[in-house]
DNA sequence: CCTTCTTAGTGTTATATTTACACTAAGAAG
DNA sequence: CTTCTTAGTGTAAATATAACACTAAGAAGG
């Protein structure tokens, strides 16, 4: 069967969507990348990410990529920027649009490789070299992460529903790459009554076992409506 | 002569770049729009902006699309999101990434037509409706605009290089809506270190001629990368 | 049962920042 | 010389931030 071409008067970009997937452990920071199987960059780190089709929105096609290539249930995803260096692609001019997403780390197997292609969870701060403009994108995004978990509460993203404030601490300064004093954390975060104090307790721990809360989105977004800015 | 055609193994959406040309006057925030010579939305206004072509980037080719439309000496351009819905254009598939530049109303004729098309400065309050998802990408504009003034002093690309502390709270007040206290405004700004007090002072004022300060560029990028953060 | 170890949980004080607020001075216009 | 408009200036109260250390709980191990 005679492959279909597709014919216009310009020549035209290829358009890609790449995304940057965040997780959460106890350590660190961490970023999914997918060993490429193919040329160029056979066997270098990659972003996940692929062609956006003619039928998706970007929105639609970073969700559809992020579901084939990780499997991984996302709680967030937003547009990071479009990248369009003319040769950030060896074998044609291709226009990225890039995305962040964030996931709960612990809900997910560790590794979760549905197409044969290797993936793994990487250090943000030990990453390896990665194909194309991909370090760029993920520097990019990692900036973008870092100022906005200060003024939005997205950081509840990549905890467990359930958590502890030593959590959401470590989270924060984890990304935040500071230490904070727990006290005046404490404070602040209670203080906007964005927490559900519940009434239960991490378990496995060989100390003092911490309450957990929940953040409550829903209050967040009412009182957004009426002015309120959260901030870290 | 053949115009030659270029084909492609899986279809591809067009890519365009559209920007959102900002200015300010003594009233208002302004922006600049050009009314369509041709179908689709014939007649109707639209943002500035064109096809990406293969070897220029996309900032590459925001600018380009500015000097040819509208002859704009831009003094801020930046990338602002890019909008893919399926159905944006009636024509195909176009994915555009839209830009917002910031420009000096004062240093520009009122009306630079270069082919042909209409070009005028509309208030940001009262715009007519506009082609495509033009709307929206302005209010997109317009959100990322009244956010990023606050803390980078990118309203200083919108005055004259000289210009009195009024003219600047005047901006702000503009730009976000609301009034500010002169005093608290003039002590915080000055407090910076940022102003560089002028031996110059406006004229051609029925009143006391205020004095003329300009923005200190080059101490702001210094301070900025020991960690000083602009904030107003 | 007792000791040890680790983290949970909690207030106060000093400092810095933000807000609110009103008058005199300068200069142009008539 | 009067009027009008904007320039230019300081203080005090309220609020927010930053610094800082101990007791309590509970698991582990002897």
């Amino acid at each position: 069967m005679m492959a279909k071409q597709y014919s216009y008067r310009y020549p035209r970009p290829a358009i890609t969507v790449d995304c940057v997937v965040f997780g959460l452990d106890e350590e660190d920071l961490k970023v999914l990348l997918i060993q490429r199987g193919s040329e160029p960059f056979r066997g270098d780190w990659a972003l996940p990410g692929g062609f956006v089709q003619l039928d998706e929105t970007l929105d639609d096609a970073a969700m559809r990529e992020l579901a084939e290539e990780t499997g991984l249930r996302i709680r967030f995803l937003e547009q990071l920027y479009s990248f369009g260096a003319i040769e950030r692609d060896p074998r044609e001019r291709v226009v990225t649009v890039a995305y962040y997403a964030l996931v709960r780390l612990k809900e997910h197997p560790l590794q979760a490789s549905t197409d044969a292609r290797d993936t793994a969870w990487f250090s943000a701060c030990c990453l390896p070299s990665l194909a194309f403009d991909h370090q760029h994108i993920l520097q990019t995004a990692l900036d973008r992460l870092r100022s906005k978990v200060r003024y939005q509460p997205i950081g509840f993203e990549l905890l467990p529903q359930q958590f502890t404030l030593r959590q959401i601490q470590q989270l924060y300064e984890t990304i935040l790459g500071r230490t904070l004093d727990k006290r005046n954390f404490r404070k602040k975060l209670l203080g906007m009554g964005l927490l559900v104090e519940l009434d239960q307790w991490e378990t496995d721990v060989a100390h003092r076992a911490a309450r957990l809360y929940r953040f409550d989105r829903r209050k967040y977004q009412r009182l957004s409506k009426q002015g309120f800015n959260f901030e870290i």
